[in-house]
DNA sequence: TATTGTTATACTCTATAACTATA
DNA sequence: TATAGTTATAGAGTATAACAATA
């Protein structure tokens, strides 16, 4: 059982600085937790891609284009939880870097792919992922881990109805 | 076992807009499921502290002051990984609503303190922040919920040293 | 009428650099 | 020289509302 109680008891891992612990009771909420480790993945993962100019958000979407020709770019969004009108300046920025293409499919929507350039950034961006993503996943027991995967889902399915 | 590998195999939660569902292999990487599922409770936690006009992290901030009397600003960032320059408009806000107050400590450091006002917000968001907590920790095996609270602190370790 | 892409805009959180006044 | 608070500023992600063109 985890103790879920916002008594002033816990502590958890804190910041290194030099004035003193304090107590710190949200260190027992999930939400928290989540926000606080996600938080950390994300900058590793920014850093890992610095070298390409590219931000993670960006990096995503041209991973799902790649996986999926022809998609639209409010599939992309749909698929990623990424807004139509957030997707806007992700794909302009995409094609201006050489890595998407696109033509008209519909005459409203377009049909985007992934350019040569594109394929080859994907290849390493792959890599470079693998590499982060094994940083992490190598700190935890493989049973934790599936634990997490089995978990994260199911937290996100609790109000992942109406995104766009 | 995890699959980590990137092939375009996975489906996984999707949302459920109009448009067919895309392969997207970024659902195998724990990045991401810790990004996707901390955003999700981040808004419903946003709503459920909707009445209180309060951002997430100035409940959080207001929670570590109260259970801290007489700490620091840069004492509460760095419990909560809020760097010294962003905490001024968190306590400034704070202090505006009259939820907080400070004095002197130090002529250079001030000493915080939850007003009677503060007090009595904390216990209406502590219930609140309980509800929400328990509306995500229902979905999970205990035993789960205990990898959770393994999981994330390693990952937040794992970067969280220079914090400021 | 509904959908795709788009524009404009605002909000939240985060990051850096530099300043001040203390210590 | 280091620390606490501050200012200014920029970046990244997200949110909403509204519009044009198309279906």
């Amino acid at each position: 059982m985890v103790d879920s109680s916002l008594s002033p008891s816990s502590s958890g891992p804190q910041a290194s600085g030099g004035g003193r612990l304090l107590a710190n009771s949200v260190e027992q909420l999930l939400g928290y937790q989540l926000r606080r480790a996600s938080a950390v993945m994300m900058a590793d993962l920014a850093r890992e891609l610095g070298d390409f100019e590219l931000r993670p958000a960006e990096v995503t979407a041209l991973l799902v284009v790649s996986e999926n020709p022809a998609c639209s770019q409010t599939e992309v969004g749909q698929t990623l939880g990424i807004k139509r009108a957030n997707m806007v300046p992700i794909v302009s920025r995409l094609m201006e870097r050489g890595l998407v293409d696109r033509e008209r499919a519909d005459g409203r929507s377009h049909a985007l792919r992934v350019t040569e350039a594109g394929a080859a950034l994907v290849r390493e961006a792959q890599a470079r992922i693998q590499r982060h993503e094994q940083r992490f996943s190598a700190l935890l027991d493989p049973a934790v881990l599936e634990a997490l995967f089995k978990a994260l889902p199911l937290i996100r399915a609790q109000r992942d109805e109406e995104e766009s």
